[in-house]
DNA sequence: TTGTATGCGTTATCAG
DNA sequence: CTGATAACGCATACAA
């Protein structure tokens, strides 16, 4: 492949002219950029970035740690991400970890490496602090509510937005709520759960441990909830849902088993998903998209501007009003 | 940051055993190794992999080509992709590229940049000749059928599966069949009309223009279908749906019309997507993760054996039986 | 087993 | 407006 050297070669200039020529400098004759124009086209030449990215220290590309792509919440997030890079003409690289703290590691040291000029972590699996000691290589945004840090943060207030839908609920008259999430253990989850925990407390509505069911992660696990439902000997008249296709799981599951929604149970779900526009479920929108695009936003605005200090975004959820509550 | 040269000088070696050390070479006395482990550690080094990619000329990088990833036939595939790169400790570059063109054609220039090591297109608006004259710089693969080109492909046979379900859907008595679509012109698309239309062609079965409905992208587009058909004055008593979220849509909405399925309308759909587990659509699948995974693995064989020839890997779909037929 | 010297392809610096 | 030359940080052929 030809070089920039041979370019000037043959065009009769010298590697510095090129160069500008590349990178539309301006102080170059009219005659000579077209000479250098006419032989770039002639010999099909292109840059070799990786020599641009050594010299320059930039590579305009950023990576995005998550777990998994094929999640509803996930995948949307990075369409807003996507979208946004597209428009910045950014490079995004893709890096699914499985909550493997080894391998999100491995990502953050490529900011070190320079390989990449930026990090966006949508879910982890590390600790707050230890992403803080990845700062001084380069700019770092969560998709999380991560508290006052020395990284950028986008995020939803989970336990405001759990707690408002805890509230709906028990406005509606359901005094005997249930609770569906996720993962147990994450950094949200947590917060959802705390919310509900306290809640309850404040309230003096009823709180039964067997209420809160945990790895509800799938559809499928959404239809088991009913199973579980429907084996207590007190059963719950609303439940909370962290995930639209669970909702989906359960409420399919529930006609089945002539359980009426909500006359039996109300559900109120999150994410504001296809599926639960088409089944008319009740929902917290939290904004998954413009979360992604404003997390590209900040990264781009701290790669190219100033380096300031962290920001710190919060969007505002809402609840979508439908037929489940 | 400190680079090779000072991690050398400081513990007392040449760059060159640096360089082995990093390289895991042998031939290197433990004590120097130890010396220069010591000093790495103690420096804080990481290698600059710009510098990396520009001598060795590759990147252990892959860009992967789609429109969009927040729908469950991309985000599976890519989910399949990225499994496989987590294992070889590849990147994957996502490239969202909203079937422009003209970005499309930016990929594959990063090819000839030697950016990335290799292109996996999941979808694309490219002509297959455009997409051959970047053989040349790398291997690429498609997930798509593109017959026997310069390049390699996973695939199934959207024609014979297609063909599949209309004559199963045929042989359960079916004879009025409809057709829902998502991209009109899109290269699957285009052959699941014609297995379409030569289906019915061949076995004289009734053939209206109406029957065949487009831009079937959504499961809001799929409920739109149901009026559609209400609205007809001759309505098909079933119809293949390309895309099982688009079926989903269709069903609920028919549950509130009170159409029975399959009784008055009987559906097949496509991807063996959650939301057709749920539903009981009876539906052909595609393999998608797979589809993923063996499309990685085709590309990666390429980059590191002896780059043969292009590969063509047909795909087994399945119809899976359930209750909407 | 170790080190020297060269080159990868570009941009930045500085002198003209 | 133009060009020579020095970086950027590393891997590797070759010599020792």
């Amino acid at each position: 492949m030809a070089n920039i050297k041979e370019i000037a070669r043959v065009a009769g200039v010298s590697i510095t002219t090129v160069s500008r020529v590349l990178n539309n400098h301006p102080y170059v004759s009219k005659e000579k950029r077209a000479a250098v124009l006419h032989t770039i086209e002639q010999l099909n030449y292109t840059r070799n970035m990786n020599a641009v990215h050594l010299i320059t220290g930039r590579t305009k590309a950023i990576a995005v740690i998550l777990p998994y792509i094929h999640f509803f919440y996930f995948s949307v997030i990075v369409e807003g991400l996507a979208r946004e890079a597209l428009l910045a003409q950014y490079r995004l690289i893709l890096c699914q970890t499985d909550y493997r703290p080894e391998e999100e590691l491995k990502v953050l040291d490529m900011l070190r490496n320079k390989e990449i000029d930026g990090v966006i972590i949508v879910s982890t699996a590390l600790q707050p602090e230890v992403i803080e000691e990845y700062t001084a290589y380069g700019p770092i945004v969560t998709c999380q509510d991560s508290g006052e840090r020395r990284f950028s943060s986008v995020y939803i207030e989970h336990y405001s937005a759990f707690r408002h839908g805890l509230e709906y609920l028990a406005a509606k008259g359901y005094h005997n709520i249930g609770y569906c999430e996720g993962r147990k253990h994450g950094s949200s989850s947590s917060i959802r759960q705390s919310a509900y925990r306290d809640f309850l407390a404040e309230t003096e509505l009823p709180f039964l441990e067997e209420w809160m069911i945990f790895d509800c992660i799938t559809e499928e696990d959404g239809a088991a909830v009913l199973h579980r439902l429907l084996n207590m000997t007190k059963r719950p008249d609303a439940i909370i849902i962290s995930g639209d296709h669970v909702a989906a799981g359960l409420i399919i599951e529930a006609q089945k088993h002539n359980l009426r929604i909500p006359a039996d149970l109300a559900i109120i779900g999150f994410d504001n998903q296809p599926i639960g526009r088409l089944l008319g479920i009740t929902t917290i929108d939290n904004q998954l998209f413009e979360m992604g695009a404003c997390a590209f936003r900040i990264i781009h605005d701290q790669i190219n501007g100033d380096g300031g200090p962290p920001v710190h975004l919060k969007l505002e959820y809402s609840i979508i009003e439908r037929l489940t509550v």
